[in-house]
DNA sequence: CGAAGAAACTTGTCAGTGACAAGATTGCGA
DNA sequence: TCGCAATCTTGTCACTGACAAGTTTCTTCG
């Protein structure tokens, strides 16, 4: 196993986008630096822009795999509107960097045709689970409630990511959340 | 009136707070360019520093102006919840500037003595409208229903920002903020 | 009134960055 | 094995934030 390998890193583009999501914890997406990112992967500061093009590129890639994973998050919910809201808020923490470059569209192509089908996804998912729970009868409003309820996660969410919250709050971000989100239920 | 007057600008400060809220209307706060808001008010590349230090100090000098402009809004609501709800989401749509750069800790001196006046005025005009929401008897808990009404109308405000909501939401902000913001209420 | 010192602003410079052009190396298919 | 395309490198440019040092204006005080 050589150190350093000229030429062919052989998984450039996974290591580029690994490396984002560090550099990305530890800086924010918008302190990103692409000569960073290259020298985190041992290859020269022009080698990233021969798979994405320029940063925008990168971080479109980086929103797109983000969208997904939240979609399969929020799938794995089951059409249950408290665990959905949860696993919102528990993505966004536990994958801050993707969480924080997807609700950004200034740093990306937000017309990008994969990005756009994955933010897709994660919107149907969403609306599954909250049209699980205005099944109770009377007269429902599934896109009102729907956004009412994704409010209230990226509220949350975005809330504690920034660091805003009281520290009374806690340290969990799961159990606060769901006692946030069970207001709306109620 | 002379249409550039060497040396003392006169109103300087004040001059760079301002171009720094155009440019961030137009470009966001990350790509902001203190050489370019040097531009824009006639000055020398070098002239914000003796003003704000750095970077992030104009920031910091925005976010609390920022956070007092907000206080002032909520506060003119009277501690009416719904009213206070829809002031916070018109705030953020209307200084959309100020509200973007106050949640990006990461670009400023959050410790600032000055901004965490500011930012708790905030924070007190916002339970006290939560409060008089839950006046009504029964157990109350207005920490955990004040985070609530805050991370609703944060989220809807930031989903707004970021363009994120499809567009049968409409073009009314203040509108589709109430109606949001009625399913916490009830 | 006028001189000293502080405040406000300028010019000059440096390292870091994104983007692009042009060239070198490598793997792969015909 | 040969040629070509994909991959990566070196070199360069304009721009940026930060800092140092100098210049001009204002103010205060003798």
């Amino acid at each position: 196993m050589t150190e350093t390998r000229a030429y062919h890193h052989g998984d450039l583009r996974r290591a580029l986008l690994a490396a984002a999501l560090e550099a990305i914890e530890e800086v924010g997406p918008a302190a990103l630096s692409l000569r960073d990112l290259a020298r985190r992967a041992g290859v020269s500061h022009a080698a990233p822009t021969h798979h994405f093009g320029d940063k925008a590129g990168l971080l479109t890639a980086l929103a797109a795999q983000g969208f997904d994973l939240l979609a399969q998050a929020l799938i794995a919910t089951h059409d249950d509107f408290l665990e959905a809201g949860v696993a919102y808020v528990d993505f966004a923490v536990t994958h801050r960097a993707y969480f924080e470059v997807m609700f950004r569209p200034e740093l990306y192509r937000a017309d990008d045709p994969e990005l756009l089908a994955a933010r897709e996804r994660s919107g149907a998912a969403l609306r599954s689970g909250v049209a699980a729970l205005s099944g109770g009868g009377g007269p429902v409003d599934t896109d009102r409630d729907a956004l009412a309820a994704w409010s209230i996660a990226h509220g949350f969410a975005t809330l504690w990511l920034a660091g805003a919250l009281p520290d009374r709050v806690g340290d969990n971000p799961r159990e606060a959340a769901r006692a946030v989100l069970r207001r709306l239920s109620a």
